[in-house]
DNA sequence: AATACCAAAATCTTCAATATTTTCCGGTTT
DNA sequence: AAACCGGAAAATATTGAAGATTTTGGTATT
């Protein structure tokens, strides 16, 4: 079984542990909704202590809460919730360009400004068909906010916003649905970020990348 | 079995990740060493599955090091390791530390006085007999800087900032065992701390408490 | 010396069974 | 009616053993 991993899981733990993350981050598995490992089976094959090992992985990860011996549910996501992990990643991920900026070269100018064009482009796109696309919008925020922190010299800050930028997938997503973007808006603020970046102005690139995180959510 | 869970282990698989981080902390199991199941079980009890899971567990907390298909290794410790860990906990703290000047209050400067009245008792008696006193002491020692940050009101702050205390513990016993602690340093650092914490003086609690984090790390 | 191949070892995964804990429901008591 | 037991039923946690897959290490071949 699992002769079709095609993905980059290279066992089947990581492999259930990727579509669970994936479908807990669209919304089809809501939060606070009860995962019993017997009901997963069914949807995405698996055995038992596989399933185990993947949800024990997501409650590390935050976005799945395990009581023990009463099993696993979706984490809560509420308003505290996004705030919370909207305000630490603008946070962290400052600190990562901050230090990004002390090491990075040309090189990491130029991928820079390749993923801003990529996302600038899938935000332009992604209204036309949010289902279709919101993954790969998303893909290519993270790559733009993966690479602003590539160079801060930290595995772990690394790490950190990572995990952040996942766990606050969930949130993007339900806001694309609900209330769209505003890609004008976007694009015009990512653009003060990179040309700040571009200039070496560190202050001035921290707060646009902080207004940037922190600006979609001012008028809920 | 397993009755004998006296720790505030709930289930087995929290008891032998416990068992393991304690034993990675000490120097028991010392980096890039082997962690084969099958010795392992041997060492601690416990079946292979519950192993497995706690060693994913504590590798996705970075003390263990998982290669797929190639089993588990304790992470290694470079000297990179420790500067990076310890130069971001210094930040987060310092964050957190911040915010929770915020919201703190009375009740919040009085757990932080019993504390630091604690570390300090800890660090006094500890070189007296390391290898017996030296998990209280870092004990204390977390407890103190677990106050600092408690009311932050970011639950995702404080869970870094516990995952870096812990990735660094086997950093500080080393240190400790090799080249011990100046007790008097550490207490009038951590004096300059609370006093300016109790004086709501913000930028110099954040500077003292970077130093006091950082210090150690001056005269290798 | 480099490569191909094969067997042993180790890891990964699953099935099946047992133990433990929680949940739920009806009956009893206050 | 509310609170409080008990005990069956359901769910979770844990273990053992066995099969499948991958890596490792040695041997023979070119």
């Amino acid at each position: 079984m699992f002769g079709f991993k095609n993905d980059d899981a290279a066992t089947v733990v990581q492999f259930i542990a990727e579509q669970v993350r994936r479908d807990i981050s669209f919304g089809v598995l809501p939060p606070d909704s009860r995962l019993k490992i017997e009901d997963l089976r069914q949807r995405y094959g698996g055995s038992a202590h596989s399933f185990r090992e993947a949800l024990t992985l997501l409650a590390n990860e935050g976005i799945v809460e395990a009581s023990t011996q009463r099993g696993f549910r979706v984490a809560s996501a509420s308003q505290a919730d996004l705030e919370d992990v909207t305000r630490l990643r603008a946070e962290i991920e400052g600190l990562g360009l901050k230090w990004s900026m002390k090491h990075g070269a040309v090189r990491w100018e130029g991928e820079l400004i390749a993923a801003r064009h990529a996302v600038d482009r899938a935000d332009r796109m992604v209204m036309d068909d949010i289902d279709a696309l919101a993954l790969e919008w998303d893909e290519a925020n993270h790559e733009f906010h993966a690479i602003l922190v590539s160079r801060c010299n930290s595995p772990r800050l690394i790490d950190f916003q990572s995990r952040l930028f996942f766990e606050s997938r969930r949130f993007r997503f339900a806001a694309l649905k609900e209330r769209g973007i505003r890609p004008d808006d976007l694009m015009a603020m990512r653009g003060r970020l990179v040309e700040a970046v571009l200039a070496h102005d560190e202050p001035q690139a921290v707060q646009a990348l902080e207004k940037l995180i922190l600006e979609p959510l001012g008028n809920p």
